[in-house]
DNA sequence: ACGATCAATTCATCAGATGAATTGATGCGG
DNA sequence: CCGCATCAATTCATCTGATGAATTGATCGT
C-alpha cells in the first residue's frame, strides 16, 4: 500500500535530508530561484519537496554551511552572492559541473587552479613524501596501466593518482583541495570518457610524475605534472565544441 | 526572573544553532573528543549543552557539511579523520588556528600554501583585474599608509588587500579561497599585532604588488607577492618563539 | 563453527506549539 | 513635508514528544 513513486524529486538512496540538499542545491546553482528573493517560506517549501520542516531546515543549514544561503528571521533564507559559495566543497563543485559541464569560464578557472596547485603539490611530493605515499602514486599509476582496457577501473585509478599527489605532499591545506578534485575529475571523466583512446596518450606523462616523485626530483616532478595537465587541458579543449577553444583560454569576463 | 548565566558555555550573541556549532567544532579540534569513539548520544548531548534536539542536530548536519563528523543510525555520530576535515572553510581553520596558534605543522603548511597560491592571483590580477578591481587593490593599500596609526584600521586594510588580489585575479576558484585567507590573516594579526612596528616594515612590497597590477605586470607583481609573504613569513617564525625556526622550515611530519 | 534470524540501539523524521528577532508601516510631532 | 519613535506582522528559531527506519551485534539453530 505504499506508494512507490512519491509525486517529487526525492528517490535517491540515502537520506531525506541529503537528498533535500542536492534538489535544492542543484535549483540554486542552476539559478532556478531569483537571485533577489528568498526561497519559499520553511513551510511551503517543506511541503512542496514533501518532507517535514525538520528535513528542510536541516538541509537549509547544510547549505548555509557550505555559504550558498543564509537564512535571517523576517526576512527569509536568501541566495548568497556566487562569490562566497565554498567552491572547494565537493558537492558545490559536483552541482556546478554537473548544471553545467562545459561552462568556459568555470572550466578555465578550474584549469589554471590545477596548473597553479597540483605542479606545486607534485615539487613537494617529491621533497616530503613519504616512502609509503610515495608508493601509493606509483601503485596508482600502475592500476591506470592494467585497467587501461576498464574504462571504470582506469578512471579510479586516475583520480586515485592525483589524490595520492596531493597527500603525499604533505601540506594539510593541499590534502584540503582532494575532495574538490575529486568532484572536478569525476566530471571530467564524464565529458571525456566517450573517448578512451585518449588515456593512453596522457599515461607516459603520468608515469614521469610517478617516477620524479620516487626518484625525490623536485623540479621535474612539477614539470611532469604540468605536461600532465598541458594533456588534459588540450583534451578538454578539444572537446569544448560549443565555443571557440582561443576563446575559452583568451576571454575574460570582467567583474564589476 | 531568567536566568543570566545558563550553566553550560552557550552565551555567544548570534543563535543557539552557531554557538553549538562553534563549541562543538573547537572541541573536535583540540581533540576533546576521542578519535575512535563516538560523540554522546544526540539527547545527552543536547541536555548536556542545554538545548533541544532540533538545535543539535541542526549543528551535528553543519558539521557534518564541513566534513567533520558523519552520523549514522545505529553508530552513531563519529568525527572523521582529519584528512576529511574541509581546510578551506573559514570557521574549520579558525578554530584549528584558535585552538594551536603557532602549530608548527599548520603555520608551516599554510604558509606553503599562500605562497603557491596568492602569487600566481596577483600574476592573473595583473593580467586579467578589472579597472575596478584593480582600483579596490589600490584603494586597500592606501587605507594600510593612512591607517598605520591605528592597527584595527590597518588591519582590516591588510586582509582587505588580499582578498581584493584574490578577487582581481577573476578565477573563481582562487576567490573561493578568500574566507580561508580572511580567517588566516585574522589569526596571524592576533599574534603580531603585539608587534606594530613591524607592520610599516611590508608597506613597500604591499606597495609595490598593487603598482605592478595597476601596471598591467604580471611577472612583476608575482614577484612583489612573493616578497610580501617572505617579510610575513620571517616575521612570524621570529615569533613562533617555542620551537626553532629551522624547525619550521625543515622538520616534515611523516604521513604513514 | 557457521549462518540466518531477531532484537536493541541510535539516528531520522514528523507534527504542533511557542518564542524571538527583524522589518516595514504607522502615527505623531516638528 | 520630513524625521523619528512606536508597534505589529511575518518569518525563522526553538522546544517537546512521539514514531519510523536502519544498522549492528547477539542469539539460536543447524
Amino acid at each position: 500500500m505504499a506508494e512507490p513513486a512519491p509525486p517529487t524529486a526525492l528517490h535517491m538512496g540515502k537520506g531525506k535530508v541529503a537528498s533535500v540538499v542536492a534538489v535544492l542545491g542543484e535549483r540554486i546553482v542552476a539559478g532556478d530561484y531569483a537571485p533577489d528573493a528568498p526561497l519559499p517560506v520553511e513551510a511551503d517549501l517543506a511541503q512542496s519537496l514533501d518532507v517535514g520542516r525538520s528535513v528542510l531546515r536541516e538541509a537549509v543549514k547544510v547549505l548555509a554551511a557550505k555559504g550558498m544561503v543564509l537564512a535571517r528571521p523576517r526576512v527569509g533564507t536568501v541566495i548568497l552572492p556566487r562569490e562566497e559559495w565554498n567552491l572547494f566543497d565537493h558537492d558545490v563543485l559536483l552541482w556546478h559541473l554537473r548544471a553545467m559541464p562545459l561552462q568556459p569560464d568555470l572550466l578555465r578557472d578550474i584549469l589554471e587552479a590545477r596548473r597553479i596547485i597540483e605542479p606545486e603539490a607534485a615539487l613537494l611530493a617529491a621533497l616530503n613524501g613519504s616512502p609509503a605515499r610515495k608508493q601509493a602514486i606509483a601503485d596508482h599509476y600502475h592500476d591506470m596501466v592494467t585497467g587501461a582496457r576498464d574504462p571504470e577501473a582506469a578512471v579510479k585509478a586516475d583520480i586515485g593518482f592525483h589524490i595520492a599527489v596531493l597527500m603525499a605532499s604533505g601540506n594539510a591545506i593541499l590534502i584540503a583541495f582532494a575532495p574538490a578534485l575529486t568532484a572536478i575529475l569525476t566530471a571530467f571523466f564524464k565529458i571525456s570518457i566517450q573517448k578512451p583512446e585518449m588515456f593512453p596518450g596522457n599515461l607516459p606523462a603520468h608515469e614521469e610524475v610517478s617516477q620524479r616523485i620516487l626518484a625525490g626530483d623536485p623540479a621535474g616532478a612539477r614539470a611532469a605534472m604540468l605536461r600532465v595537465l598541458a594533456y588534459t587541458e588540450t583534451d578538454l579543449l578539444d572537446r569544448a565544441a560549443a565555443g571557440d577553444p582561443d576563446e575559452l583560454l583568451q576571454t575574460r569576463r570582467n567583474y564589476p
